[in-house]
DNA sequence: TAAGTGCGTCGTT
DNA sequence: AACGACGCACTTA
């Protein structure tokens, strides 16, 4: 069996039950790599018992499930666990970073968050990034919205992106 | 105001 | 070479 390092099949998936529905944590050696929202794991499953998982994981999806309860309370998670976004390119890496400086009830533009980046024309660019996110909430692509807080797209569903805002207090154009 | 068209722009596939 | 979770200018109704 290969096991030489580098690929990205080295992973554990961990259920999140939330009065929301069954989110889908994901972990890699370097920690939480992927959330999904419920009813959206990825087709290649490798669903595992949080009782057979390492320590380390066990420890990090407990900071995980309590962050995600209070951030789906629209307030701001704490004590996250590590964040593995290696997974990306490095164009995506930077988007992601800068959603991250987002505090919550605020929201940037595509076109803020191109800035930020030092790629001010980039913006197109930069909602494909938003869209290939693999930690939502936690990383708030959530809080990026259209020129004129128009609401823009969103990969989970644009109702999970009013829900997300609105319990964060940020108010949508209707 | 609201809705539709066209084009610039750029990372990703 | 084609496609977008965009932004902006501009045209219609």
């Amino acid at each position: 069996m290969k096991k030489s390092g580098g690929n990205r099949t080295d992973f554990v998936e961990l259920p999140i039950v939330t009065a929301d529905g069954e989110f889908m944590a994901r972990y890699s050696r370097d920690g939480l790599c992927g959330l999904d929202f419920p009813g959206r794991e990825r087709a290649t499953k490798r669903r595992s018992n949080e009782d057979a998982a390492p320590e380390r994981i066990r420890r990090w999806h407990a900071a995980t499930s309590e962050a995600l309860a209070r951030a789906l309370a629209g307030q701001t998670a704490q004590h996250l666990p590590p964040l593995d976004l290696s997974g990306g390119t490095l164009f995506q890496q930077r988007v992601w970073q800068a959603l991250r400086e987002i505090r919550c009830g605020l929201t940037w533009s595509y076109g803020r968050v191109a800035d930020a980046i030092g790629q001010p024309k980039a913006v197109r660019a930069v909602g494909a990034a938003c869209g290939a996110n693999p930690i939502p909430v936690f990383v708030p692509c959530h809080r990026v919205v259209a020129a004129g807080h128009r609401l823009g797209g969103f990969s989970g569903g644009l109702n999970w992106k009013r829900a997300l805002l609105g319990r964060e207090g940020v108010e949508l154009i209707s």
